[in-house]
DNA sequence: GGCGAATGCTTGACTATCTAAAACAACCAT
DNA sequence: ATGGTTGTTTTAGATAGTCAAGCATTCGCC
């Protein structure tokens, strides 16, 4: 019975397995804070970054979130209404709509940047050395698709 | 203007910090879609997750996923509608109540852990050396508080 | 030039997750 | 016994997410 079939996992494998859901679980909830400290939730912190570094057409945003492009009206909206973002029409395409960061929009996002010291504090236990050894480690691991932003068009 | 004081940070670290977030993420897509596989959502394999392991009351529940008790009310509710989680009194306190896996609930939770691939295939790519490599770059980066469960009672 | 299919966005209906506040039951100390 | 504390649920309300339908615009094709 529950014949569970799994492969034969070495203890080291699954200490590393353990040892990243660690470093998720806790990138998550700094992400999640720095976003509260800025009276954003997650997912409006994370439209609000990507378009602090360029206006997106909706469907774009939609792409880089993986969500339906009617989850990203709704967010937008949101950000919207408190003059963090505005919508702005796209001279190329009169059905586009372009979500673009305003001032306040973009100055909210670089504080966040800044609180965001997850990345920086635990880094700072290591040597230049252990950084790039990590670095190269990590690189393999995730197999060269590291094109952060290769999210085919 | 805007004078964003933020401390100089090295491209490496920089580098290091994006690879963690490509990390995050890809980690929490495969988990969003195993859970999916198995008509689950990523709130409700987590809590499935903790209750294959023992039977668990609402309140520690809460903490471990660190939300409110309401919170847990609705989605053990969910679980206990599709059979794979039940309510037990707990003998020794009336108030409590155990939520404890149910045997298809525990069968569910076996499933999800197999289908969790993340970890395997993308660490199979590193040799055991690599590995315990990996492990202590992780371990130092954590500062050793990968206690695992340390959640202070 | 115009017609139909495809594309981009929004709306509406619905579900899940989450919080905060209030209700309720049971425990515990006095 | 009384009263404060603890564990769970209920209620109300917001956000996030899906899917299907609707509308406007663009593009392919004749």
């Amino acid at each position: 019975m529950a014949t569970h079939k799994r492969p034969r996992i070495d203890p080291l494998t699954v200490e590393v397995v353990e040892l990243i859901g660690t470093v998720v679980a806790r990138y998550h909830e700094e992400y999640e804070d720095a976003a509260a400290e800025h009276a954003l939730t997650g997912a409006q912190a994370r439209l609000l970054s990507l378009l602090s570094l360029e206006p997106l057409p909706m469907r774009r945003l939609a792409q880089k979130l993986r969500c339906e492009p009617s989850n990203v009206t709704g967010i937008v909206d949101r950000l919207e209404t408190r003059g963090l973002v505005e919508r702005r029409p796209d001279p190329a395409d009169r059905r586009v709509k372009l979500a673009a960061a305003t001032a306040e929009g973009r100055r909210i996002a670089g504080g966040l940047r800044d609180s965001l010291d997850f990345a920086r504090e635990p880094l700072a236990e290591l040597s230049d050395q252990e950084r790039l050894a990590l670095r190269d480690l990590l690189r393999r691991m995730l197999g060269e698709s590291t094109g952060a932003g290769t999210d085919g068009g």
